[in-house]
DNA sequence: CAAGTTACCTGACGGC
DNA sequence: TGCCGTCAGGTAACTT
């Protein structure tokens, strides 16, 4: 269910429950996701541990550890234990990942493969039934270095002050994919997927099959506002709804959105009231309105 | 290097 | 009711 709001609203939803809760006991279907689940390092390293941040890069979910080592031999914690070593849970819910906080009693359901077990009597559950998402534990070292190790190559947030025209056209110079293609690839810029890019275009009035190329400087100032607002929109529509997050069953998120042009294929556009199209492009469904998108 | 294609998996939905 | 094809919010390994 992840792009990018959805994952910062799981993130703002599991904060306040996660925080300095500590990880007890963790349960693995067996079942491989994307890549193999390191299920016995986890074990070994963060049953016992605190919990200190929850965090979002891109479309993955940073847990850290306030300490990385080993902790059943030292059962009692330390007050004064300052070490700065973190270990980080990376998760990615890939295409239908989910991730909930349920009381232990609760049911599992088919597709719940991963729990972590918290001292509060409630557990963090990865459900994924297509199993295209995926799940990564960085020791200390690796998780101190996350923007040139882990996250090398993934492209700045769309936040960032980093996402300039002059970056974006830096870029484009030398692509001739679409621009729709070229908003979705993460190493340029991270979290856009095919709901958002599409959104932004018609926001922007720019058609989605246009070359990244042809992109002029006026239309980069007009687009990446434009991507941060639709973004903070969802994000806000997902928002509130993160009261209900403990239990919390099916539709959360963007589902609640209200798209201008995604799944809309041949009804009104609600600027002009022609009829929305959809192409393939990259393989993906895009949708566009042929008469606000022509810049 | 850029860009297109395929693969990974399950489930929902529409047509027959 | 059931069978079959198609499609789905992502990413990365391939090929061209």
């Amino acid at each position: 269910m992840p792009e990018l709001p959805e994952v910062e609203v799981i993130c703002q939803g599991l904060r306040p429950h996660l925080t300095n809760r500590i990880i007890t006991t963790i349960y693995y279907s067996g079942k491989p996701l994307r890549h193999p689940v390191p299920f016995a390092a986890m074990d070994e390293m963060l049953c016992g541990q605190t919990i200190s941040t929850i965090t979002r890069r891109a479309k993955y979910l940073l847990i850290a550890t306030k300490d990385g080592t080993p902790s059943r031999s030292c059962a009692a914690p330390d007050a004064r234990d300052t070490r700065p070593s973190l270990a980080v849970i990376i998760i990615h819910l890939g295409m239908t990942g989910n991730l909930g906080l349920f009381p232990l009693a609760a049911p599992i359901k088919t597709h719940d493969h991963v729990r972590w077990q918290l001292d509060n009597g409630l557990e963090l559950r990865l459900n994924d039934s297509r199993r295209f998402g995926g799940v990564w534990l960085l020791p200390p070292e690796q998780a101190r270095n996350l923007e040139t190790g882990f996250f090398a190559g993934t492209g700045p947030e769309p936040f960032s002050n980093l996402c300039t025209p002059a970056y974006f056209m830096a870029i484009a110079q030398k692509r001739e994919q679409p621009i729709k293609t070229f908003l979705m690839d993460s190493k340029v810029v991270a979290g856009i997927g095919n709901i958002y890019a599409n959104e932004a275009l018609m926001a922007a009035g720019i058609h989605p099959a246009r070359k990244a190329c042809t992109l002029q400087e006026h239309h980069w100032q007009r687009l990446i506002p434009v991507i941060r607002t639709i973004l903070t929109q969802a994000i806000a529509c997902g928002g509130s709804t993160i009261s209900d997050f403990i239990n919390a069953n099916g539709e959360r998120g963007y589902f609640q959105m209200n798209f201008q042009v995604y799944g809309r294929k041949n009804q009104p556009c609600h600027q002009c009231g022609s009829l929305i199209e959809k192409i393939q492009i990259s393989g993906r469904a895009s949708y566009f309105c042929p008469h606000c998108q022509h810049g």
